[in-house]
DNA sequence: CGGTAAGTTGATCGAGTTCAAACTTTGTGG
DNA sequence: CCACAAAGTTTGAACTCGATCAACTTACCG
């Protein structure tokens, strides 16, 4: 792999599932080529904005959320260093989301034809990224039966998980103790409550020594025991890759 | 296009988005090779199957579920003709949930590797799977967004317009009258509610002749209203091929 | 140090759940 | 074609979890 990927996160967080050959390496560099910059709490794009380009994190956190008429939240997605944001909405002609940086972003833009360009040249990366959207969709329908099913607590503990599997893919070394820059409002809106009862709840967990808090940083005491009150899946373990067309 | 492929579902419903030349309908074709019957009721998969196939959907309603540790039941995604079932869980060693037939269906099954040749001889039948899953992808965060933040009585206007959506996409005559197999159990499984809580809803619309019901058939007499008060959007239109591959 | 955003705590309220019973529709075999 | 069973729907009463509202505390940042 050539020295200048050696610092990409896509290429970090693409080559966990697959080795990436020479031509691969080539098509993801095109989609680092530019470098934006986006402070915390920046609105990238709006619902039914058109989409002229999609992004890959370099940095930072942003977050896909919808707006109802009474001006309720809901968020959707949370996207980390390694993602690419925008593939959802490649099929329609406006963003089915709003977009927003939830710290300070670092942020590559590509055009939506580099897509095209992928899928004609690599059916290996094509397979590979309808794999990570296959994965985004599993995590969302793993919150679909969260915020169907669950209570506050669970959910909680359930997101707590989610973010640090996530977390892991990128930094393996990773242990139990990481930064959520969510604020309880943030956490709500993805959990479908409130920002009140997402309080009790993340009492409650420490009460139960389950999870420790301190400024802004999280401890998993009990991964075990949050998993199973919450279900929890990590969709990053088990990928087949075995159906994969083969490298040239 | 052949005169074979005239009555496949699946080239029917894919045909809305794209012409489809002759490589792609051949590869089409090989998806419905082989048909199976499943009696309503049936479980096609659970939950931690490896699974073997995928399924075109020719005839009849599935549905995708999870099951919670204490019973509860979370439906996750509703199969209609026209459908790939387990595109999503194509990454996966084990299926993500339990598959099983509403209604009484008939199913082509195929192995994982046709996606495969599918990947590597069609660039443009790629993008369109891809803009597919992508579909379903935003179907899903849509109720995603409804089990967050609405009402019971918001959830199930929203079902039922999105139901109504996605039939059309088969028979573009249909009027809004049409045949509901869900049982209220089923519905409140896919809203996060009570069968309870589904029925007071129902009848709530009907009171507000929102809707109209008799022996299994839904009638939507203020799609207007309907669509207002649930936020709904049709994701099966507005749909935007630009990007995509041009045809051979 | 002062001001703002974020988090905590407590009281009250209500939408939806739970449980249970009555009622309706559908399907099946005698 | 009827009788009966099974499945699905409706209705009502009691309850509960989380929402709402509001006051208060803490952390952060210029």
């Amino acid at each position: 792999m050539a020295e200048e990927q050696k610092d990409s996160c896509l290429v970090n967080k693409l080559g966990h599932f697959i080795n990436l050959g020479d031509v691969d390496a080539e098509l993801l560099a095109a989609l680092e080529k530019e470098i934006q910059n986006k402070g915390r709490g920046t609105e990238i794009w709006s619902q039914q904005d058109s989409i002229e380009n999609l992004f890959v994190v370099k940095d930072g956190w942003l977050a896909s959320y919808m707006i109802l008429e009474d001006g309720r939240r809901q968020i959707l997605e949370i996207h980390y260093p390694g993602d690419i944001v925008g593939l959802a909405d490649l099929p329609f002609w406006h963003a089915t989301s709003h977009l927003k940086a939830i710290t300070d972003c670092v942020l590559c833009p590509f055009p939506k034809s580099e897509v095209d360009v992928i899928f004609r040249r690599s059916p290996r990366l094509t397979a590979l990224l309808f794999t990570l959207a296959m994965i985004d969709k599993a995590v969302n329908t793993d919150r679909l039966r969260v915020l169907g099913r669950m209570s506050a607590r669970e959910r909680v503990a359930h997101i707590l998980l989610e973010v640090h599997s996530r977390l892991q893919l990128g930094q393996p070394e990773l242990g139990f103790t990481f930064r959520l820059p969510l604020s309880q409002f943030d956490i709500a809106d993805a959990l479908g409550l409130t920002n009140v009862s997402v309080s009790n709840s993340l009492q409650q967990l420490q009460k139960d020594s389950l999870i420790e808090r301190s400024n802004g940083f999280i401890t998993l005491n009990e991964c075990e025991s949050l998993s199973k009150m919450s279900g929890f899946v990590n969709r990053y373990h088990e990928i087949d890759i075995g159906w994969f067309p083969h490298a040239k």
